[in-house]
RNA sequence: CGGGACGUAGUAUAGUGGUAGUACACUUGCUUUGGGAGCAUGUAGUCCGAGUUCGAUUCUCGGCGUCCCGACCA
């Protein structure tokens, strides 16, 4: 698109209130708007790289069977009391209401008890399982104390899968390839090499949960790293002296880490089935409880990860799944008609190659249209100028290398389709 | 939810019990044109309410809001 047409604004300074570096970037460049404490929106170029990472984990999780939905956001209180989470003293982080003729609703915070209560009407064979339903879908937290910018929000968009299975066995295969998924997903925004599968506590759920955890300063949680094995154990478990039998990582090998928990996946057993009556009939004609298991990863805060952690001191860097844009195509000098059609043709032929660019048509100075460039991040700068139409070739620079070439149409567009 | 800090223009900041200043952004004009350029020009502000006072942006109280530390995180 042309940027002439984005009606956000880069700023110089982030507002003073915001501390995490997430926060200050993605609002410097543009990315999002902060309503209120703990509450986004989402502008053009941050919808795009949400909605880039969005649509890696669809592929991921896609790839292992996913089936996807969308619930909604606004709940009966029915579910809920049966599994006896409705109450305020149960989960405080409600967001409640009522309608208008008294009924409470509550606005999700999560879906188990919605999604176990529907299947109900869906699964009633051994047949019909295993089951893998998904969606992406705003949860809303009331939580005591937002922070750290999009790390920790009140209303947030979460991909929550649920796993309904005939028994632990056959959860247990798709819980170890829900795991694989998710490390997939993490290696293609950028942040496998420093993102953990984590032994942590199951809260009230089971015994032990699997987090996956990014090492950044930024984050909340401690974990402790083991290198040869690329696994880590939250603090909670840390004393827990089971987990080292049931891992056979050594204590001393260790390392401590701060991290930010980007992802978690759950064994729900039959916690859920029982309480709302989700069973099924064996071929023996026997009644069971599905067993349950559940997966969230919340995109946004994938998104404020990867601009914490992959920034420089000039702004955003994007790795190329990610990014709003592949291309920032920036002509110099445009009151030059000769660099104005050449930018506008080479506009024309990346499209239609296929290439997402941002097109810096606006007349402005090259210095100012290279700082928001650098701030913006996108991965492969392409700059039209007088100076490039004398050469015969496009200016091209890599946003996180600052590698610089010198390439014709035809190599760019070469350099950049293939594959 | 406990503790702390803060609230001045779109943003970042000064300052004062007596007409509120600067920078960036924005308007307009001229110059400039490969790293947020220069000169000129104009517009724009004391979170809300009550109290003290001749007079409050400043002091006091209350509210609202924001951030930080801790607790919490299903």
């Amino acid at each position: 698109m042309k940027q002439s047409q984005l009606f956000t604004k880069t700023r110089r300074e982030a507002p003073k209130d915001e501390v995490a570096k997430n926060a200050q970037l993605l609002i410097r460049a543009g990315y999002i708007y902060k309503e209120m404490a703990g509450v986004y929106d989402l502008l053009p170029l941050g919808l795009r790289t949400f909605e880039k990472v969005v649509g890696i984990i669809r592929e991921e999780m896609n790839k292992i069977g996913g089936v996807e939905m969308h619930l909604s956001a606004l709940q009966s209180a029915e579910p809920w009391q049966k599994s006896g989470r409705w109450s305020d003293e149960a989960v405080d982080a409600w967001f409640k209401t009522k309608l208008k003729n008294g009924a409470d609703v509550g606005l999700g915070f999560t879906h188990e008890e919605p999604l176990t209560a529907l299947m109900t009407e869906q699964i009633s064979s051994y047949k019909d399982l295993p089951s893998y339903p998904y969606q992406f879908q705003t949860k809303f937290r009331n939580e005591e104390r937002a922070k750290s910018g999009l790390m920790r929000t009140r209303e947030f968009v979460m991909k929550d899968l649920y796993s309904f299975s005939k028994d632990a066995d056959e959860h247990q295969k798709f819980y170890e390839k829900a795991a694989e998924a998710y490390a997939r997903v993490f290696e293609r925004v950028g942040l496998g090499a420093v993102t953990y599968k984590t032994f942590a506590s199951g809260g009230s759920f089971s015994k032990y949960s699997h987090e996956f955890q990014t090492v950044c300063d930024a984050g909340e949680d401690v974990i402790y790293i083991d290198d040869a094995t690329k696994l880590a154990l939250n603090k909670e478990v840390y004393d827990d002296p089971e987990v080292y039998k049931t891992t056979g990582v050594v204590k001393e090998n260790l390392r401590e880490a701060k991290a930010v928990e980007v992802g978690n996946i759950f064994t729900l057993g039959t916690r859920f089935s029982e309480a709302l009556g989700l069973s099924y009939k064996t071929a023996e004609g026997k009644s069971e409880s599905v067993f349950m298991g559940s997966y969230g990863i919340g995109p946004a805060r994938v998104m404020a990860v990867v601009a914490e952690l992959l920034s420089d001191d000039k702004g955003l860097v994007w790795p190329e799944e990610v990014a709003p844009f592949r291309v920032h195509l920036i002509e110099l000098q445009s009151d030059n008609e000769e660099v104005s059609k050449e930018a506008a043709e080479l506009y024309r032929e990346l499209t239609e190659a296929g290439v997402e660019v941002l097109w810096d048509d606006r007349d402005a100075r090259a210095g100012e249209k290279f700082a928001e460039s650098d701030l913006l991040g996108l991965p492969l700068r392409v700059v039209v100028s007088e100076k490039t139409l004398a050469a015969g070739k496009f200016e091209c620079v890599e946003r996180a290398s600052g590698h610089t070439s010198h390439k014709s149409i035809s190599e760019l567009i070469g350099h950049l389709t293939l594959r």
